[in-house]
DNA sequence: CCTTGACCTGTTATGATATAACATACATAT
DNA sequence: ATATGTATGTTATATCATAACAGGTCAAGG
């Protein structure tokens, strides 16, 4: 499952919820970072300053971020601050796997198991706005025998949940 | 389940992926508006005739349309031409349960199970755009039971995929 | 009758999100 | 050194969506 080894407990590698949780963060990103860094080398693409920079952007909390938000963070940082410096960047993350769309928001969001071969599933918190990628698996068995019996092939799909998350339930309580 | 009374075969009150199928779409189509006049009347509420005209238009085929295009036809028909004309009309068919947002393809397309309560998936075949709404329950059970494992209260979901319909599949071959 | 208030429609204006097209710089391979 | 592919940056524009206000309709209450 995870491709880095270090003895100690990685909530990161296990979790697959913990964008709710208080962990170590971090760590948590750090972790993140350096698989994207072996992804990238292995698929033979180059994560660049621009596309590392606006990764690590993503990673600074488990939210999602517009494209022009990014775009003012890398502008700030020197990089050039026009719309296609970010589009282009979150799009490079995407089609690596490193981040992710999120429609529902129209914004992104860093990839929490990148590497791993997985059809993300969103929990979005509408009070604290983390974002979560939950076990998507038997969701998208279901929804691929939904489909199959009506005879549709599924290539992609997205899976999107508003809702509250544990902590902001118990606060609404 | 279909609140409307006739006695021959209905497909669309039955099949859930009609989209799909050749079918006869006048009366698929003609069924839907009867059944959302009942509901706008149960519901207390007024499918005046911009709403109406809306719904309509969205029911020509089983595609999504964007926001803009039925503006463009309203237009037409006479109504104003201004963008909020048509948000506001799919908007109360989206509050009303009469239509869906498809946040993929950022459009509209009319709801084919109006007064089902139903959670919705999407099947969007990116060959002929035809839009599906599919069997959510499975689905939505499973969605539900990953986020009850972490905590979360799902109030809303967005399932859509992207794949290719019977049709368009057979053609690709 | 006629006023009031709710709601619907329409307009102007602007905001927010996203991409096309082109120019320049940089990497790597002959 | 030159060619080739790829990355970055800019200008301009397309596309999607909402805020704010003005006028119209209609039914309920005075
Ligand atoms: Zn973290
Ligand atoms: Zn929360
Ligand atoms: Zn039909
Ligand atoms: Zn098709």
């Amino acid at each position: 499952m995870s491709n880095h080894a270090h003895d100690h407990d990685c909530p990161g590698c296990s979790s697959p919820d913990l964008a709710f949780s208080r962990h170590d963060h971090a760590h948590c990103a750090q972790d993140v970072l350096a698989r994207a860094d072996a992804i990238a080398e292995e698929n033979g693409v180059r994560l660049t300053p621009v596309r590392r920079r606006a990764l690590e952007i993503l990673l600074e909390s488990h939210r999602a971020m517009g494209a022009y938000d990014v775009l003012q963070r890398l502008a700030a940082d020197g990089f050039g601050n026009q719309p296609p410096v970010a589009y282009r960047a979150l799009e490079f993350l995407v089609e690596q796997g490193l981040a992710h769309r999120i429609r529902r928001l129209n914004a992104f969001a860093a990839c929490m198991h990148p590497g791993e071969d997985h059809a993300p599933v969103f929990l979005i918190c509408r009070g604290c706005n983390a974002v979560a990628e939950a076990q998507a698996a038997p969701v998208r068995a279901a929804l691929d025998a939904a489909a199959a019996a009506i005879g549709f092939s599924v290539e992609r799909a997205n899976v999107e949940a508003l809702g509250l998350c544990p902590a902001c339930k118990e606060a609404a309580a």
